[in-house]
DNA sequence: TCCTTATGTACAA
DNA sequence: TGTACCTAAGGAC
């Protein structure tokens, strides 16, 4: 679930709820600031990358990050008895919203809130960004582009799933380094994640396969890739490529898993 | 019922 | 580089 795209969409969400805001934590790690919080009404919600901000009062910031496994549902009132996992529940009369195993949900000060985003890169996502900033630290890498795209310093709220397909689209080798990538290349790299992205948020999925590539259009059978979006290599190994039929290939790559088409992606 | 896996990050060594 | 943390789904038995 969590890249960018997904906690945009949950800072749009969470807007539904109106009015004093019943806060609370039934696993109980977040019982102090949630009586701290009780009753008072979500005025702001924000996103930068994969960081959620849900503003109460004047300062007071609820920040939230999924990490790997962290949901957030979303109900009709009334809201049922709450499970252990949940560690904040947001209830107005006329919803509630459940958030379980997240890495972070901390109440912080504005100066806080303003250290987090310090700490990140541009965000596709965000009016405010801008990539040259992105490009600057890249162009003087010697890291691989495949792991460039996934520090959050450099770039915001690109996952595993957009690097990969990203890197896809373009015809990047995930091994090139930072260094090796042209300006213009990377203007068409940012420009398309900002429009896939984008296209995220609205479907709440990623799809990344152009309609000349869709399954109907190249006369093979319609498929569904298990994650819930169209995509070209994300774990596909072993498939062959949408386009030139070659195998996908997966590598570990800083822990994480990465996959290319080593014909489509040679330089 | 157990084991593996996952769209993430931080910290220790 | 390895490990810890958080949860739930799916597959192997």
């Amino acid at each position: 679930m969590p890249e960018g795209h997904t906690i945009h969409r949950l800072a749009l969400d969470y807007r539904r709820l109106t009015g004093p805001v019943r806060v609370s934590s039934p696993q109980g790690k977040f019982s102090d600031a949630a009586a701290l919080l009780d009753g008072a009404e979500l005025t702001r919600t924000e996103a930068h990358g994969k960081h959620l901000f849900l503003g109460f009062r004047d300062s007071d910031w609820v920040h939230i990050h999924l990490g790997l496994f962290g949901k957030v549902t979303f109900g009709d009132a009334p809201a049922p008895p709450a499970t252990d996992t949940v560690r904040l529940r947001l209830a107005d009369t006329a919803s509630y919203v459940d958030l379980r195993g997240p890495t972070t949900c901390a109440l912080i000060t504005d100066a806080e809130k303003s250290a987090v985003h310090a700490r990140l890169g541009p965000d596709p996502l965000r009016g405010d960004a801008d990539p040259s900033v992105a490009y600057r630290r890249i162009s003087r890498s010697r890291t691989t582009v495949a792991a460039l795209l996934m520090d959050q310093k450099v770039i915001a709220g690109v996952g595993n799933v957009y690097r990969a397909e990203v890197l896809f689209r373009h015809g990047i080798d995930p091994y090139r380094v930072g260094r090796e990538i042209r300006p213009a290349e990377w203007d068409a790299v940012w420009a398309d994640l900002v429009e896939l992205m984008h296209e995220g948020v609205r479907n709440n999925r990623i799809d990344t396969v152009r309609p000349e590539h869709t399954p109907e259009a190249m006369g093979r059978p319609p498929r569904v890739d298990d994650h819930g979006g169209e995509v070209y290599v994300y774990r596909r190994a072993t498939l062959p490529c949408h386009i030139c039929g070659t195998e996908i290939r997966t590598a570990d790559l800083a822990a994480r898993n990465l996959f290319w088409c080593p014909r489509c992606q040679r330089h």
